[in-house]
DNA sequence: AGCGCTAGTCTCTTTTTGAGACCAAAGATC
DNA sequence: GATCTTTGGTCTCAAAAAGAGACTAGCGCT
C-alpha cells in the first residue's frame, strides 16, 4: 500500500522555532551573510596573518577584481573585522589590519578551513559519484 | 619627512604562497565556496537538527525562493553534505537528511554560528560607529 | 616627456538571484 | 463530480549582484 504523500511531517516548523530559532532579527543571518561572501574568508585568512595593503591584497587574491577587493573590505570594516589606516603619503598608501573583533572571529572560523582542507578528498569524492549518478 | 608610497611591502605576496597557501586548486576555496552561499548555512543548520521535507525547509525558511532551495539542497548533496531520500508516495514526497560527512562539518561550523550569536551586539555597534563617521 | 605606482571610482556587460506561473496526479471538500 | 489543495519541483522573465576594463591624480624614475 502506498503511504499518502500527506503524511504527517517530521516535525511541525513552529516547534523548530521554539529550539531557538527567531525568523526576524536573525543575528546569525545578519552576521553570516557578511562573511558568508564569495571573497570575504579569503580576505579574512589574509589579514589574520598580518596587515596588508590594498594592492598586496590583490596580488595576493588575483582573481578578485578592484571592485569587489573595495567593496568587501568597506563590508569587512564597517562590522568592525578589521581597520583601514590611511598613511599621508604621495600616493596614498592604505593599510588594512585585522581588529581584535575580526581576530576572534577568525578562531572559529579558521577551524572550518581547516576542516575544508582536511576533507577536500571526501567532498570531491562525492561530487564524482554524484556527477556518475545523474549522468544515468 | 613624507614617506614614499613606494615603501617596501609588508610582506611579498610569494612568501605569503610559502607559508602554506595554494592559489591554483586551493581546498579552502573549493570547499567554502559552496558552504558560503546565503542558504546553504541556514539549511546546514536545519537539516543539523533532523530530516526534512522539501516543504518544510521552504516553511521554515519563509524567504527563500523554491527555486533556490532546490539549486542549494543540489549542491550540498552534490557535495555529500546531505541525502536525498525520495518516497514513491502519491504525489512523491522527498526527505532530506544530513550525513555523516555532513554532521563533521558542521561541528566547526556551528562554533562559528555561536560566536555570530554571541557577537552580534558587537558587530551591530561596529556597523553605528562605520554609518556615523561615513556620515560627518 | 613618458611611464609606472598608489587606491580607488565609473561604466558596461555578464552572471546570479528572486518572483511567480505552471505541472500532474491524488485526496479532501462541497 | 467539479473544484481546491498538496506534493516537489521546473520554466520564464525581471532585478540585483558581480566581473572586466577604462579612467583619475600627483609624484618618482629614466
Amino acid at each position: 500500500m502506498i503511504r499518502n504523500a500527506n503524511r504527517k511531517p517530521v516535525i511541525d516548523a513552529k516547534e523548530c522555532d521554539i529550539s531557538g530559532w527567531d525568523m526576524e532579527n536573525c543575528p546569525v543571518r545578519d552576521v553570516l551573510d557578511r562573511i558568508a561572501g564569495k571573497w570575504s574568508t579569503l580576505l579574512l585568512e589574509a589579514l589574520s596573518r598580518q596587515p596588508f595593503r590594498f594592492g598586496e591584497l590583490r596580488r595576493l587574491v588575483p582573481d578578485i577584481s578592484q571592485r569587489m577587493l573595495t567593496q568587501t573590505l568597506r563590508d569587512l570594516q564597517r562590522d568592525g573585522y578589521i581597520d583601514r589606516k590611511v598613511f599621508p603619503t604621495k600616493p596614498p598608501s592604505v593599510e588594512y589590519r585585522m581588529t581584535e573583533l575580526g581576530h576572534s572571529l577568525f578562531e572559529p572560523l579558521s577551524k572550518v578551513l581547516q576542516w575544508a582542507e582536511a576533507n577536500h578528498p571526501s567532498v570531491k569524492a562525492a561530487r564524482v559519484k554524484y556527477d556518475e549518478s545523474e549522468l544515468a
